[in-house]
DNA sequence: ATGACACCTAGAGTAAACTCTAAGTATTAT
DNA sequence: ATAATACTTAGAGTTTACTCTAGGTGTCAT
């Protein structure tokens, strides 16, 4: 099976614009191309695609990804990059988790505040309330900077 | 207490050229400036450098962090919108968190595999050794779309 | 009072990942 | 045959958040 550049935008929802783009940049090496010049996506391709979207998920740079599909080509000598790279990317995702577990338990603070603050009509009162410095003294270390 | 922009910079890790770019685009109305024109940051000033600092890393762009100082500076006329704003990021968190545990998995299946195929030097035989067919099956929808 | 250093402004430059434009060719439907 | 639609290329433009440069002023220790 093959597919048009148009078949493809439908099936991974990126714009064509976005499919000639990561083939100039190099990400989809294995694109052929009819005698008019016009692109015809193999299941392979479609595979890649979503390999591409997986690594771009993970928070690949553009060009990381064609260095994978480099390494990939290249056969069984790259195995060891390849590994450096997952076990870098899982360690910089469990690193980004836990910042964002942070962030979360100081948005979720805010969110309920302000939800008592507009009960009572007024962000000083609410602040002021027992439960929330006392909330506020369990989240963070250094409460007073979290007033704004 | 009042602090130099040079103060500023080791206490908080933003160069002086960000600084003085979070003030031109609205994040510091209240810094002080003296007779010519050198700033002089208050401790309030700084409270809001770390706020700023968490809704930056909650995901929200400069604008919209301008736009929640002007609401706080506005007073408990605001408080619903930002009410709104904490609430929608809060659930934004929740999706982003949902989404990094996907990739999670896949990152993870993918260094396990490649030190599978370090181990025995090939990738088609970590590849079809039985446990990883198994993994692959149990994490993924569309197994094969994950063998690039 | 002289040199080192911190500070100032306005504005230009950068990186990443698109996103769009212009000008043209090819295919398809009626 | 003609119009609409889909496709092609090269290259320019956009957005965000810085980051840096140029050219200058102010402060301070010796």
């Amino acid at each position: 099976m093959s597919y048009s550049i148009g078949e493809v935008v439908k099936k991974t929802g990126l714009s064509a614009h976005t499919l000639r783009y990561y083939e100039k940049e190099g990400l989809l090496p294995f694109v052929k191309k009819n005698a008019s010049g016009v692109r015809a996506y193999s299941d392979e391709d479609l595979r890649w695609l979503t390999m591409i979207e997986c690594l771009k998920d993970s928070g690949l740079q553009i060009k990381e990804i064609r260095q994978y599909i480099e390494w990939f080509n290249e056969g069984d000598s790259t195995l060891s990059q390849r590994l450096s790279l997952f076990e870098n990317r899982r360690k910089i995702l469990e690193k980004e988790m836990a910042r964002l577990t942070v962030v979360m338990n100081k948005i979720r603070f805010k969110e309920l505040l302000y939800r008592e603050a507009v009960r009572v009509g007024n962000l000083d009162v609410a602040t002021n309330e027992r439960r929330f410095k006392h909330l506020k003294k369990k989240l963070f270390e250094s409460p007073d900077d979290f007033d704004k």
